[in-house]
DNA sequence: CGCCGCTATTCTCTCAGGGAATAGTGGCCG
DNA sequence: CGGCCACTATTCCCTGAGAGAATAGCGGCG
């Protein structure tokens, strides 16, 4: 069960839907998230149904096109509950394109490239800090655009902080990469 | 190009390498990375070799199955230095599950649930957050490993920044979402 | 009347992720 | 000395994610 599946069966817990007002909710309610296309709803949705998570809750069609609508069951809504039950596995390995991109500029061109590297990165992360801290700030955001940015800026916060110290340890590391 | 495939073009820069080198080669740098399995790992190459990133570099036998050693072109060479070359896009879109299931908690089951989830993955984070401090003192942990470490610790550690405010804000935030 | 834009869905393609299957070689143990 | 296990090395298969293009009906507008 991919997140966005849980997703999916979380939005359909306010009554039966069809795709395209799923894709919507989806967008309403989690605006920073990763964009979910319309060709993902439909593919989650059939895989859902196929698992006898929802079910289709009838058709209607008015001015427009076809529409299925689609409702949560009982198993839905008992692997809903499993998920929000489990706790998410806290980091259990470092998924970061920044160490990738450490390690790989050490091994394939020495500690100026990764120094390089490590300064470029600091600096848009700081630009991108101040922007998400403006956004957050700016009147008409609400408590969900305001959640999703400090997240967004407690992680980018964090990058910085380990950006500094990996700096600093760039020719003790390389050292050790030799 | 993923991840994956640049870090292997990176490994590559050391000299031709087959697959299961190359396998053992990003186990070693990246301990802490997502786990890459041998299958990917061919088919990567395949996908590398096809676009004209790495060529065949001869076959040999010894004291075992067929290998076949890979080298990086200059095409190769150029797209990695390209990546490296290139910031990360610093958190474009929060794609963390932490706060999809908030979100989704809040929508499905109100805010005890959520502040039940919040409670709960604090515990799990900072249980961990203790594992990896005394894994990053431990005696015989190199440099790679204190690097790794880090970043873990400081997300850790920013999560757990944000699920505190959060905890603050989910009587609010769930007067939003109604 | 023809075209644009919106709703709604379907289709297609590639890649990622994972696991199992295959195959050769060397060493160990009974 | 025959069988079995461990290790090296690769291939194959299947599901699902991701991204976009294609289709199709309907309403409005110039």
């Amino acid at each position: 069960m991919s997140l966005a599946a849980n997703v999916l069966l979380g939005l359909l817990t306010t009554g039966p839907q069809h795709g395209y007002e799923l894709k919507r909710a989806y967008d309403a309610r989690l605006p920073r998230a990763r964009p979910l296309a319309f060709g993902q709803v439909y593919g989650t949705l059939g895989r859902l149904q196929r698992d006898g998570l929802v079910a289709e809750a009838g058709r209607d069609r008015e001015g427009g096109p076809d529409r299925t609508l689609f409702d949560i069951t009982d198993a839905g809504r008992a692997v809903l509950g499993d998920w929000l039950d489990t706790v998410e596995p806290p980091a259990p390995h470092v998924s970061s394109a920044l160490l990738a991109k450490v390690v790989v500029a050490l091994i394939a061109d020495g500690d100026e490239r990764a120094r390089g590297y490590l300064t470029a990165q600091r600096a848009a992360h700081t630009a991108r800090l101040r922007e998400l801290t403006a956004l957050k700030t700016a009147p008409g955001a609400s408590l969900g655009d305001v959640i999703a940015a400090d997240l967004a800026i407690v992680h980018l916060d964090a990058d910085l902080r380990w950006l500094r110290t990996t700096l600093d340890r760039v020719a003790e590391l390389h050292r050790e990469v030799r």
